[in-house]
DNA sequence: GCACGTTTCAAACAACTGTTTACTTGCAGG
DNA sequence: CCTGCAAGTAAACAGTTGTTTGAAACGTGC
């Protein structure tokens, strides 16, 4: 049984199917497209995954599994103060979102099953993002006074994340909205990331909006 | 000619596409499935928007049309502290997007245009979202510094939208991430316009997250 | 050499897609 | 009554879709 080279056909369609899955979502990619892309056969997608839908679950798995492998969180130690840790985890986030020209489409691919979750976006939630808000929600806590109760805390969590995740889902837009030469001088990820710790300090009550307004990291 | 008959089933087409283009996105939608909610022949669509891109087209800006006639922003007087009308605002665009239960698909659709942009984009754009955005920053405006650079200013835009937008783009992730009875209990509209609002006025000096942590409005 | 299970392939399949056609209906003005 | 034209309809069109088929090619163990 020659199982090296099967599971390189195997790992090559679920490399080509991801950018284009990312790009074009589930309904308007073709397994045509993906096999021709792949260098595999039009059948080989029935033969590895049994259909399309498997094989999109798998290539979003997949994709969450590149994402945490190549841009980890920074290791804080024991005395780094909690602001400097949420401009760390801040910065990690953008720089995975958007940052890293050359692998988006694992990040695209992400945003779509948020958005429109499906199947897939359980073992997501379960394997991804839950456990990197949790440590975000950790961060808060030491920011936080003592009786916050549960909710507040994960809605100021929320705060913090969805700005970040707002340029990343609403890119096309914001460049429609702010032009391209605007968004080259002023939207690059450390000046975001930049802005939205100092938003969110800011909110905190660690710092105001005038602190350093034009540096970054 | 019977031209009142006839705009009236252009219309049914448009009001019976929107939501199936809202839940289901532009490729899985069928002209079959618009046409059979609409009451309409198949043959209709083509008749009366040439193609399924120009029926796609009219129903977004349709939707934008509705959601600003159906809930407009509040009027202020003179004296009303900017403070106020940042509330004003936030609540009106949560409303917006999330409390009115009966006519949620025009945001879904909306929502879909931001996130991939097609060519009904650039309308949406000019006529509905820059006129609003324009209108949140003469807000902000009166609570920044004189010499604040306009980049910073549209990020700070950015950063309150980017907290509306998140909780309805989100929506469904949101629901997992914190479960059904916490999502009913916490989760409305009225408290995550509160929430936003204290979070982005204590970004802005005014006041801090500890305000009035459990009232709305 | 042969037989075996796995992998690859071209071809066909049935179902569905957006669009067009040819035809009928309904109603206006002459 | 007839003509002209907009509106509605059923049927067919040509193309694409995901999936299946049956045979060929491959490598491996005997």
């Amino acid at each position: 049984m020659a199982t090296v080279a099967a599971e390189d056909t195997r790992a090559h369609i679920i490399e080509a199917a991801g950018p284009i899955f990312a790009e074009k979502g589930f309904h308007a990619t073709t397994i045509r497209e993906i096999c021709q892309a792949a260098g595999a056969n039009l059948a080989s997608v029935n033969y590895y995954f049994r259909d399309k839908e498997r094989l999109y679950h798998e290539t979003v798995l997949r994709a969450s599994e590149m994402r945490r492998a190549e841009v980890p969180l920074p290791q804080w130690s024991q005395e780094t103060p909690p602001a400097e840790r949420l401009k760390g985890f801040i910065h990690t986030i953008i720089e995975r979102m958007v940052l890293m020209r050359k692998a988006p489409w694992q990040v695209k691919l992400m945003n779509r099953e948020i958005l429109q979750p499906t199947e897939a976006c359980r073992d997501l939630i379960r394997e991804y993002f839950r456990p990197h808000f949790e440590m975000l929600l950790a961060i808060l806590d030491e920011m936080l006074p003592a009786g916050t109760p549960d909710h507040t805390r994960t809605q100021l969590g929320f705060s913090v994340v969805s700005q970040c995740l707002f340029y990343r889902m609403c890119e096309e837009s914001v460049a429609m909205m702010v032009g391209e030469e605007e968004l080259a001088a002023h939207y690059q990820g450390e000046q975001l990331a930049a802005h939205i710790a100092r938003f969110s300090l800011a909110a905190f009550g660690h710092g105001n909006l005038a602190d350093s307004p034009n540096t970054a990291s």
